[in-house]
DNA sequence: CGCAGTTTTGAGACTGATCAATGCCTGTGG
DNA sequence: CCACAGGCATTGATCAGTCTCAAAACTGCG
């Protein structure tokens, strides 16, 4: 029996897959009985991490896939003198393992950043499914074509925006996802990041991020008030930000 | 009759796939009869475009896929002021437009630095390709997999590397990478970008990229003259750059 | 109540940007 | 075969955005 990551455990509820919260949402398509029937045999199980655990490491491989069912993680790579780039945030639906199963190796690592419960995989049934369904099979490139846009996006940001832009972006970008997946409430949501942890996503120090949230604040685009995120103007963020919003169509999810 | 793109025109030899000559390469892997006859049907022909030809246009759609068979490329995003960040390059081998085939719309383009021979694909066999072929449509998601990886690495060179570290970096893997293409001679490849490029690339400035070059010159890491570029110590370049490089296991292509 | 982790603020240092020439190739036409 | 143009590369001087350091003020939690 397989021992899982420290920080995490099984759930005890094995939520069947025609009852996931996750087609609730009308962002995410619906699936076919067919195809039901096969995730529900290629989900090995639930878990539940708590927040800061450690879900993959570079370097290592993971008999697991994972999707988010709820809950917030990030992907980030280190330098050996412990810089960190923060890769990209993820929320539910995001997969996330997708790298072991093609290269057997992690080139980064997967953190929580609250308590979150993950649908697990199997691995080894990633190519049977690529066999037998090929329409699961273009989801999963879908998914990581997606995952390809952020990261375009994010290295724009990085290499292109200023501090003030990329503040901007990352903020804007993140309430517009969550807001996708219903997670805010009128124009709040839950930001359950610290400003470290924005300033590793951004390529900026911890003091200057906070400088330039502040200025945000000061011309009230935003309100921010320990992890309760409010935008208050939504225009003018998108405008400073450069933000180029895609329409939400309904996006596949495994 | 469908007109090719300005800057390009139909290759007249249309080499037949078992003669492609990226099977010559090692680092590739092979292909099943079953898997070249379809590849044969999949291919609608071969374009040559000058250098400097803008292949795919952000915001556009395209119905067409390519490989690389011959020369360089990069994607590239912008922002309307003109800032420019160069996402990635491109080398023989490399798949090109995957996001028109899974969204129907680009959002970075892609243009030519030398003269670049293409094998072209057709959008809309790509379904079939999936359908029939899961070998292949694991072939493109692995595709899709190390170009993220690729990302991943330039947002942490972006993000959080040194001027010196990020042009260290980005010599040292662009070299790597022609060099498991057969591309290189000894130490030398002839790297067909600008000081602009690079820059781009790394999220600096032209002039500024210029002085971080030469630094590497002073210090007989590197030479470069007009396009020559030469490595003189590998292992100096990789240290400084905390270049992490992966054994170059074969890999598929289209 | 007190700690530990965050956020906030200020001062000064420095990396990298901008501006502005100048120099250097390479290809072209006379 | 030389002169010239245009695109790049190189260099110096100055400027500014961001970083580092350091300390103080919060906040949530045991």
């Amino acid at each position: 029996m397989k021992l899982s990551p420290p920080g995490t455990k099984p759930s005890n509820s094995q939520t069947p897959c025609e009852k996931c919260s996750l087609l609730k949402n009308s962002t995410f398509r619906k699936f076919t009985s067919k195809e039901m029937g096969f995730i529900q045999k290629f989900k090995t199980g639930e878990l539940v991490a708590d927040p800061g655990t450690t879900l993959l490491l570079d370097g290592t491989n993971s008999a697991h896939l994972y999707t988010i069912l709820t809950g917030w993680i990030f992907r980030y790579k280190m330098l050996e003198d412990g810089r960190r780039q923060i890769l990209n945030f993820g929320m539910p639906g995001d997969f996330i393992g997708l790298q072991t199963s093609i290269f057997n190796e992690m080139d980064h690592s997967v953190e929580t950043l609250t308590e979150v419960v993950l649908c697990v995989f199997s691995r080894e049934k990633v190519w049977t499914l690529f066999n037998k369904h090929p329409e699961l099979a273009f989801d999963i490139t879908w998914l990581a074509a997606r995952e390809e846009r952020l990261l375009d996006d994010n290295l724009l940001t990085v290499g292109r925006r200023t501090a003030l832009e990329r503040v901007a972006f990352i903020i804007t970008s993140l309430f517009h996802r969550a807001e996708q997946l219903g997670m805010t409430n009128k124009n709040e949501v839950y930001f359950p990041f610290t400003q470290t942890h924005l300033a590793d996503a951004l390529g900026l120090s911890q003091v200057h991020t906070n400088k330039t949230i502040k200025k945000l604040v000061d011309k009230r685009l935003i309100e921010w008030k320990s992890s309760k995120f409010k935008i208050k103007d939504r225009d003018a963020l998108i405008e400073l930000a450069h933000y180029d919003h895609e329409d939400p169509t309904p996006r596949p999810f495994i």
